[in-house]
DNA sequence: CTGTTAGCGCGTTCAG
DNA sequence: CTGAACGCGCTAACAG
């Protein structure tokens, strides 16, 4: 392994007799090279095995080509497609995409966002950890452009790209309520964050509306995570007299909730009913069943990146843009109407 | 927002009275530098906001602390749960990660190559997308440290993290041999890509050693994806006679085929058995069934990111290390002995 | 169409 | 314990 180090751009001019930004014009196609110069210049390149240094042209050039996707949990498949969405459409400008991955805590989300400012990227997506003005102000601070994805946060001057929780959360527990259902539990994420604050928000409304009332004791925040949703679900199912239906508030509680309910030995929806946010994978082994408002999470990411790449290019109206996706209710077969008999059939279970 | 430029290291070297250096000193803690004045400079940079340009650093050390990792399918848990004991080992030594994903092809693998060197990544850990050495010499012709991480490839001169695929797949077969099975399909990846046909290879050798031949039309390749799974199960199941056991080359084929299976109207083990390589999720709405051969996801991640630290510290042994990790059977219920009636009894299914 | 000059922000080298 | 000079590899700004 000899130990020569790497060519560089003025080890490739003095191979093809130009200058070294001669090579430059010729590596980014930028400004008139000769058709002879150039054809010299490539050949000096693959001879050399010549690889522009990215760290020297950014620091030359002020700017990096790369984004910042920070967001809160990589394991969530909803993140994941989100997470598609921003690197397919930043990999079409010519983008690269740096990501972090805080696991909802503040502490985390600081750190990455430090590395990434000292990185330089050209701009931030952020799915905050809290709804804290303050790590947005820290980056604008550093004169980077940042567009929050999926959550509200304390602070007007900033881009926001989310779904509209409350309207799919209403969607969904008025067709619970359509079905004579009255007692209905809610299982959300932590308090503090706007999703999990909306959703609650929409199931009030839905009950105000149709001139109910609920106890407080139904309605429970945890995590957005399997394990809470599974503990949230038992707390549920041990309640006196137990709700007929579930909401939960994002995918893995609501896988959580399911095997909770399986363990309890509760038929869906012949036992208890259950509706969620968020789709659920494809599982091959059972059909979908769950009845459930749909993200269009590609898009999400889709949208926010698109909204951060026209600030950069400064095409983006001036003022700050809040854009509010729509939810899609899906009807499946994880609920059914009350009947007369269940309503003080309330088992305790366990 | 005003457009004042982020403060460099000389802006609070002016504040603080000191030289550039003696700041660069206190922000790396490297040097001397005595207590009053440490002082003087922390606090200017606390006042200025300053955050150190880890370009200009890094194209000064020529070290970014940051490694690479590309590999197949960031969509498959496997992968994830590798990716997560890199990055865990990465992040605990100060390197960060840089990833890509090449969906199996080349040609995005050349791509991602290319851009993770111009970036001047430290190390590259590669999944390669075929066996191919000429990625590998690329690599290295730019004086980067790389390790290949799950399969074999056509080169001597590297480092290579990988698990006994042959061995797995010899103790999985074994296993439905005891049990009777003598017409036993294969549903494998790509033909060209090492675990592939060592799984295979295993299967062969299990049967070999029982002093069994096979048909050649019960061997298929094809992706190690889902739906490649679903159509090689297909295949599998219009043969005459039908298989009375499957043996999946991945997880996502095992999935694949477990949909083909189920659409077939086909009872697991009382129709046909089926194992698999590597363990599959849990997935709360079913209890776990399916016997597999499992791979220690993390670990692999874990020890081709040691391995490649212990390569730019220098501290690795001169000679090029091939890791071969072991592989873990777990027996479930997802075969059964063959009954003597069934080996007659050959349905066409469709 | 091509080249010269200068300097991005930082850390190494060597001298106090 | 602190600092001055220099250069990492590249490109912006200006010539010609």
């Amino acid at each position: 392994m000899s130990e020569k180090p790497s060519p560089t751009i003025r080890d490739v001019a003095k191979r093809a007799s130009v200058s070294a930004i001669t090579v430059s014009r010729v590596v980014n196609n930028s400004g008139y090279v000769g058709q002879e110069t150039r054809g010299r210049v490539e050949a000096a390149i693959a001879e050399l095995g010549y690889v522009p240094n990215t760290l020297a042209r950014s620091l030359r050039s002020r700017s990096t080509n790369a984004l910042a996707l920070i967001l809160t949990d990589i394991t969530n498949p909803f993140w994941t497609t989100v997470g598609r969405g921003v690197e397919d459409t930043a990999n079409e400008a010519g983008f690269t995409v740096i990501l972090g991955n805080t696991d909802e805590s503040e502490t985390k989300q600081e750190k990455y966002l430090h590395t990434v400012l000292q990185q330089q990227v050209d701009g931030v997506i952020l799915v905050p950890a809290s709804s804290s003005a303050e790590p947005i102000l820290f980056i604008q601070e550093q004169n980077t452009p940042v567009v929050v994805m999926d959550r509200r946060v304390d602070c007007d001057d900033v881009d926001v790209v989310r779904v509209d929780s409350t309207g799919g959360a209403h969607q969904l527990v008025r067709l619970l309520l359509s079905q004579g259902h009255r007692r209905i539990a809610v299982l959300s994420g932590p308090s503090g964050i706007s999703t999990s604050e909306d959703r609650i928000a929409g199931y009030r409304r839905a009950l105000a509306e149709a001139g109910l009332g609920h106890d407080a004791e139904v309605v429970i925040t945890g995590g957005f995570n399997q394990q809470s949703g599974y503990e949230m679900a038992w707390q549920v199912l041990n309640m006196t007299p137990r709700p007929s239906a579930l909401f939960t508030g994002n995918n893995f509680i609501g896988l959580g909730a399911l095997r909770a309910l399986r363990e309890a030995k509760l038929r869906i929806p012949e036992d208890i009913s259950l509706v969620s946010f968020d789709d659920q994978l494809p599982d091959f082994s059972v059909e979908p069943f769950l009845t459930v408002v749909a993200q269009p999470a590609y898009e999400i990411g889709q949208r926010a990146t698109e909204l951060l790449l026209s600030r950069l290019a400064g095409t983006a109206p001036a003022a700050y843009q809040e854009i509010v996706m729509p939810t899609e209710l899906i009807v499946r077969r994880s609920t059914r109407p009350v009947q007369g008999a269940e309503l003080k059939d309330a088992i305790m279970v366990h």
